[in-house]
DNA sequence: CGCGTTTGACCAGCGC
DNA sequence: GCGCTGGTCAAACGCG
């Protein structure tokens, strides 16, 4: 993974100046841990099996649109229902099947990128080698189970890591007037 | 009052 | 087996 090759590079946005440096997180290990990927993301190439949930809307899904990072990883299941009454959030005996993980990193002040959906935050937490806690959202639509993290680079405070996990089965609810903006920013890597 | 955030606790996976 | 870490839950709280 130590090859990723940016689908945006960075435009020249004036305002938001992105310095090369802060990119090649693969080779800090986002805080030293795994040297995997990013987050600890693995590249993977079964994503093309998870197509049962990447019909996304046309396309709008940012998630999408920013392309793979980093390939299908397993993750829980259906995410269905980890905490409802249920004790075991895993079933046992079935295999996990995980969901495909897109992680981009941005250059930006605020830590919340504005793409039109509605998140709720469900946790925070600090994470080891990193000053700065990783925040979890969830999308508020009823029936869509996208999360996505959100965190920022101890070395670098100016960019911030989003990961998506899953795919919006549902149309983006708000125009986001700054979304070119916002992939002027982006810094996108793929493992290739 | 409804919705979103905060925060501590809990749980499971993984490495040693 | 134990401890660490990441991920999630859920009650309390804040804000519009």
């Amino acid at each position: 993974m130590e090859n990723y090759s940016m689908l945006f590079p960075c435009s020249n946005s004036s305002s938001y100046p992105i310095s090369k440096s802060g990119v090649g997180t693969s080779q800090h290990g986002f805080g030293g841990q795994s040297s995997n990927a990013f987050l600890g993301l693995r590249p993977s190439n079964e994503s093309s099996g998870s197509d049962h949930e990447n019909k996304g809307e046309g396309g709008r899904d940012a998630a999408m649109l920013m392309s793979q990072i980093t390939g299908g990883i397993n993750v829980s299941d259906e995410l269905g229902g980890l905490g409802n009454g249920n004790s075991n959030g895993k079933k046992k005996g079935e295999k996990k099947v995980r969901k495909p993980r897109y992680a981009f990193q941005t250059r930006s002040q605020v830590d919340i990128l504005d793409d039109g959906y509605r998140w709720r935050k469900y946790g925070q937490k600090a994470v080891k080698n990193n000053k700065f806690p990783r925040s979890y959202y969830r999308c508020t639509h009823q029936g869509c189970n996208v999360k996505k993290q959100v965190q920022r680079l101890t070395k670098d405070e100016g960019v911030v890591v989003t990961t998506y996990e899953g795919v919006h089965t549902h149309p983006i609810e708000k125009t986001t007037d700054n979304f070119e903006h916002i992939l002027s920013q982006m810094q996108i890597y793929t493992p290739f």
